[in-house]
RNA sequence: GCCUGGGUGGCGGAAUAGGUAGACGCAAGGGACUUAAAAUCCCUCGGGGUUUAUCCCCGUGCCGGUUCGAGUCCGGCCCCAGGCACCA
C-alpha cells in the first residue's frame, strides 16, 4: 500500500521531532564558522499575515542551507511587544494590554511553528518583559550620563479634549483621530537621544555596507543629508551680534541683497522693535509660528515675508541688505536665516520679483551672459564669477573653497558642515511602552535610577480611559518615590520610551537573552554578531536600520560589543500583493495563512512564496500558482513512492566504477548540472525561484528517464542518486516532504544535519555541444559536435554544412567569429 | 525638482561574461484514461506569412550608436513604482 501525500501529518510529525531534538538550538562552537540569519521581529498584532510568512521563509530558508553547508546558525525569533494597538485594544475589549499582547504572542508562536520554522526558541524574548527592559533602561541611564540622553522642549501635537500628546499617525487632517477637535503644536519637555552625534559615522559607515541595497544606502545618506558649505557673519548696523547665516553657495556671496529670517528667529521681534513695520511683524510671526508647517502643507503656500524696517550690512560688497522675515525660512536647519541670493536661487528670486528687491547676477554660465534685468528665473547651476571682487573669473567649486579661505582669515566666517538629521525624541506619553529610567526632585533636579534599582517596572493594574494622557502620570504609586541622591520626595518620568529604542538592539540580546550580568555578554555578543544576514520589509530602510545603526554604535563606545555596523548583508523583501494592492483586511483582498495550512500545508505556502517572484521583487498572489506548487510536491512525492520498491537497499551511485550509457550519462549530468545551479542561485543572490525552476525541470527529466531507461542495477543506483540530491536541494525550502521521503528512502539520521550536495565535475564534462551555426548573426543550422573541437574544425563544419549552403550562395565570406562551446557566425 | 529601482508572451517570471529571447510555473485550447466527474498523463501555446518545413519575416518601452552579433554596452527620450523635498 503506497502511502499518499498528507501533508499535514508529515508536518505536525517532524515540527514534534524537530523540537524535541532541539536541533535548531545554537551554542557557541569555535570549529565551525558562525552564521546569524535574522529577520525582523513581529508585532504581535494578533494574526501572522502573509508578509510575515513571505519574510520568514526567506530566512528559514538561509537558516537551513547555511546549516547544511557546515555553518554554526543562530536563527532566533522574538516579539516587538510594545506599541499602541495594545493600549487601542485595551480601549475597544477592556483587555488590560499586557493580556492582550501576551495571547497574541501565545497564537502567533503557535502559528510560525507550524509554519515549520527553524527558530532556536529557547532564546525567544519580549520587549514588553521587565527582564529585557531593564537593561534599556540601563542603558538609558548611561546615556542620560554621557549627554546622549537629555531634555529640553519640543513642539508636539496636542489634543486639548482628550487632553493627550497625539503622535504624528494619530492626527488626521488637522483634527484628533478620537474626537476630531482641532490638534494644536505645543511646547512640551520631551526626552532625546543625541543621535546628530553620530551623523558623520553614520554617514561615512554606509560605504562599509557593500552587501545593503543600494536604494536604502541612498534613502539613508538623503536622511542624514550632509551639506558641506560655510557660516557667515552679516553685521547689523549697530554693532551689535551679527546675524549668522549657513550656506552651500559662498561662490554666491557677491550676490546676497536682502536677508531672510525664519518667523521663529529670535531676532526676528527683537529687530522690529520700534521700527514703523512692528506690528505688521508680530502678527506675521505670530500666524505663521501657529501654523503647521509640516510637509504636504507647505507645497501649496506662496511665498512670504514682511520687512523688519533693519538693515545688514553684506560683509564682501558693504552693501545694505535689508532684513525680511519669511514664511519659507525654516528655523530647524541652519541657523534660521537666508543670505538672499536672487539671481542664484529660485526662492529668492520669486521672493525679490514679489517685493521688488534688487536682483544681481554674479554666476555666468559657460558662453552666455545673463542680465538681471531679462532673467525669468534664477540660475542655479555652477559657472563663472563675475563681479565678485579678487574671485571673479574663478570657477564656482574652487571659488568656494578659496571665499571659505578668505571669509576665515577676515573672521568674517568659517567653513561649516550642516546636517539634516535631527535628534531623536524618544518620549511618549503613553502607558504601554518601557518607563524612563528617572526621578525629578526639587533640590537635585533630573536623578537617574540607581542601577540596583533598576527594573522600573511598568505597573499592570492600570485603567486605560484614553483621556488625560498616560495613566502612568496619574498613578500615585507609581509616580511618588524618594530621590535617589538626597533621600527627599521625588517623582517618576511618567512618559515611557518609543518602541524604536526596543528593537533597536534586540539583535545583540539574542545572543545572550539568558544573561544577568549586564545588558551584554562580551563573550557571546561578540562572537555571533554582526548579523550576518538581516531580512526584512523596505518600510524599515530609514527609521529602524537607522536606530539600529545608532545603537550599535553607542554600545560599542559604552564598551558593551566590539562592533561598528550590526548587519553585515540585507535583504529587502517585496510586499505580497493581491490584485495589485497590498494584502489589508480593509481592502478585503487578505490570504489567512492558517486557511493555507489547513488546505495544502506549510511546504506548498512556502514553495509557493518562493518560487512566485525573487525575494526582493512584490509578489502577486495566485491560488492556482499556489494549487500549481501543491501538484509539484505530489509529483515528487510519487515519484519517491514508486522507486522505492526497487531502491531502497541500494547504494546511490557515486560516479565510479561502472561505465553509464549515453542517456543515463546525460540524466546524470542533469543532476550534477542542477546541483551546481541551485547551489549558484541560492549563493549568489537567494534567487529561490530559478533555484526552484531548476529542481521542477530535473523531476521533469526524471519522469522521461523512469519512462525510457532499462532498470538495470546501474541505473536504479544513479536514480537513487538523484533522488537523494533532490530531497536535499529542497530540504531548506520544504523541509517536512523532504525530511519524510529521506526516510523513506531508509536513512535514520535527519536530514536537517545532511551535508549539502556538492556537484561533481566530471559528471558536468559534456562530450558533445550543440553549436549554433549564424550567418551574418541570424541562426540559420545547429550541429551536434565534440566538445573538444579546435576552432578550427568548428570553422570547417560550419562552413561544410548543409543548412548554410543556401545562405552562402552567390556570397564571398569575410569572416568566421567563432565562440567556443557556443557559436559560429559567418560573416558575408 | 533630486535620488534609487524597473519596463521582456494572456499572467508571474527566465536568459552565466555581449552569443539559440521567452526556461520553470499559471491560465487557455486540443487529446488520452473514465459510465461521468475529479485527479493524472500527452500535445499546442509571442505576432505575421507561405511553397507546411530542420521554412521565412518581425518582435525585449521609443529613437539613434558601437559590434560579426545587443534584452544585455553607450547617448538621447517616454512611461511606471518607491524614497526625499521651500534643507539655503
Amino acid at each position: 500500500m503506497v502511502p499518499r501525500y498528507e501533508p499535514r501529518r508529515v508536518e505536525a510529525k517532524w515540527q514534534k521531532l524537530w523540537e524535541e531534538q532541539g536541533l535548531f538550538d545554537a551554542s557557541e562552537d569555535r570549529n565551525r564558522p558562525k552564521y546569524y540569519v535574522l529577520e525582523m521581529f513581529p508585532y504581535p498584532s494578533g494574526r501572522i499575515h502573509m508578509g510575515h510568512v513571505r519574510n520568514y521563509t526567506i530566512g528559514d530558508v538561509v537558516a537551513r542551507y547555511k546549516r547544511m553547508q557546515g555553518f554554526n546558525v543562530l536563527h532566533p525569533m522574538g516579539w516587538d511587544a510594545f506599541g499602541m494597538p495594545a493600549e487601542n485594544a485595551a480601549l475597544a475589549h477592556g483587555l488590560p494590554p499586557a493580556k492582550w499582547t501576551y495571547d497574541n504572542i501565545d497564537y502567533m508562536r503557535g502559528q510560525l511553528q507550524a509554519l515549520g520554522y527553524s527558530y532556536d526558541w529557547p532564546r525567544e524574548l519580549a520587549t514588553c518583559d521587565p527582564a529585557y527592559y531593564r537593561w534599556e533602561q540601563l542603558v538609558f541611564i548611561e546615556m542620560f550620563k554621557r549627554g546622549l540622553a537629555y531634555r529640553r522642549k519640543a513642539p508636539v501635537n496636542w489634543c486639548p479634549k482628550c487632553q493627550t500628546v497625539l503622535a504624528n499617525e494619530q492626527v488626521e487632517d488637522g483634527g484628533c483621530w478620537r474626537c476630531d477637535s482641532p490638534v494644536f503644536l505645543k511646547e512640551l519637555d520631551q526626552w532625546f537621544f543625541k543621535i546628530t552625534a553620530y551623523a558623520e559615522e553614520l554617514l561615512s559607515d554606509l560605504d562599509q555596507l557593500t552587501h545593503w541595497p543600494e536604494r536604502v544606502l541612498t534613502m539613508q545618506r538623503n536622511w542624514i543629508g550632509k551639506s558641506l558649505g560655510a557660516e557667515i557673519l552679516f553685521p547689523l548696523a549697530e554693532g551689535v551680534e551679527p546675524i549668522k547665516v549657513f550656506t552651500t553657495r559662498q561662490d554666491t556671496l557677491w550676490g546676497a541683497t536682502f536677508m531672510s529670517l525664519a518667523p521663529e528667529h529670535p531676532l526676528a521681534l527683537e529687530l522690529a522693535q520700534g521700527t514703523p513695520q512692528e506690528p505688521e511683524v508680530r502678527a506675521f510671526v505670530e500666524y505663521w509660528s501657529a501654523q503647521n508647517r509640516s510637509r504636504g502643507v507647505l507645497e501649496e503656500i506662496s511665498k512670504e515675508g514682511v520687512f523688519t524696517g533693519r538693515y545688514c550690512v553684506n560683509p564682501v560688497t558693504g552693501w545694505q541688505m535689508p532684513i525680511y522675515v519669511a514664511n519659507f525660512v525654516l528655523m530647524e536647519y541652519g541657523t534660521g536665516a537666508v543670505m538672499a541670493v536672487p539671481a542664484h536661487d529660485q526662492r529668492d528670486f520669486d521672493f525679490a520679483q514679489k517685493y521688488n528687491l534688487p536682483i544681481k547676477v554674479v554666476i555666468q554660465p559657460p558662453g552666455q551672459e545673463l542680465q538681471a534685468e531679462t532673467l525669468s528665473g534664477a540660475y542655479e547651476d555652477e559657472g563663472f564669477l563675475v563681479e565678485s571682487g579678487a574671485f571673479s573669473g574663478q570657477a564656482s567649486a574652487p571659488a568656494r573653497e578659496a571665499i571659505a579661505l578668505f571669509l576665515e582669515e577676515k573672521g568674517l566666517g568659517r567653513r561649516a558642515v550642516q546636517f539634516r538629521l535631527r535628534d531623536w525624541l524618544i518620549s511618549r506619553q503613553r502607558y504601554w511602552g518601557a518607563p524612563i529610567p528617572i526621578i525629578y526632585c526639587e533640590k537635585c533636579g533630573l536623578v537617574p535610577v540607581p542601577e540596583k534599582d533598576l527594573p522600573v517596572v511598568l505597573p499592570l493594574e492600570v485603567q486605560i480611559t484614553g483621556i488625560g494622557g498616560s495613566p502612568l502620570a496619574q498613578l500615585a504609586s507609581f509616580r511618588e518615590t524618594t530621590c535617589p541622591a538626597c533621600g527627599g520626595p521625588g517623582r517618576r518620568e511618567a512618559d515611557t520610551m518609543d518602541t524604536f529604542v526596543d528593537s533597536s538592539w534586540y539583535f545583540l540580546r539574542f545572543a545572550c537573552p539568558d544573561y544577568q550580568g549586564g545588558v551584554l555578554d562580551p563573550g557571546r555578543v561578540n562572537y555571533w554578531l554582526p548579523v550576518d544576514q538581516y531580512i526584512g520589509g523596505i518600510e524599515h530602510a530609514v527609521l529602524h536600520l537607522l536606530y539600529a545603526r545608532f545603537f550599535t554604535k553607542v554600545l560599542r563606545d559604552l564598551g558593551l560589543a566590539r562592533l561598528d555596523e550590526p548587519f553585515a548583508r540585507l535583504l529587502t523583501q517585496g510586499m505580497v500583493l493581491k490584485d495589485s494592492a497590498k494584502m489589508a483586511k480593509s481592502k478585503g483582498n487578505v490570504v489567512d495563512p492558517d486557511d493555507l495550512i489547513q488546505k495544502y500545508g506549510t511546504d506548498t505556502t512556502r514553495l509557493f512564496l518562493l518560487f512566485a517572484a525573487p525575494p526582493e521583487k512584490d509578489l502577486e498572489w495566485s491560488d492556482q500558482g499556489v494549487a500549481g506548487c501543491h501538484r509539484f510536491l505530489h509529483r515528487l512525492w510519487n515519484l519517491v513512492q514508486d522507486l522505492l520498491p526497487d531502491l531502497q537497499r541500494l547504494k546511490p551511485y557515486q560516479g565510479a566504477g561502472t561505465e553509464l550509457s549515453p542517456e543515463l550519462t546525460e540524466f546524470r549530468r542533469k543532476v550534477h548540472r542542477t546541483i551546481k545551479k541551485v547551489t549558484d542561485d541560492i549563493e549568489d543572490s537567494f534567487h529561490f525561484n530559478t533555484a526552484i525552476a531548476a529542481v521542477m525541470e530535473l523531476v521533469n527529466a526524471f519522469y522521461l528517464a523512469v519512462e525510457s531507461l532499462p532498470r538495470d542495477e546501474v541505473t536504479q543506483r544513479v536514480f537513487r542518486e538523484a533522488l537523494e540530491a533532490i530531497l536535499l536541494l529542497v530540504s531548506p525550502m520544504v523541509p517536512h516532504i523532504a525530511e519524510e521521503l529521506w526516510q523513506a528512502l531508509g536513512h535514520t539520521a535527519s536530514l536537517q544535519l545532511a551535508p549539502w550536495p556538492r556537484p561533481q565535475a566530471e559528471a558536468l564534462e559534456e562530450s558533445a555541444i550543440t553549436l549554433v551555426v549564424q550567418v551574418n548573426g541570424k541562426v540559420r543550422s545547429r550541429l551536434v559536435v565534440a566538445a573538444s573541437a579546435t576552432e578550427e574544425e568548428l570553422k570547417d563544419w560550419a562552413l561544410k554544412d548543409k543548412g548554410v549552403e543556401k545562405w552562402l550562395q552567390g556570397q564571398t565570406v569575410k569572416r568566421v567569429v567563432v565562440a567556443r562551446g557556443r557559436l559560429v557566425n559567418i560573416v558575408t
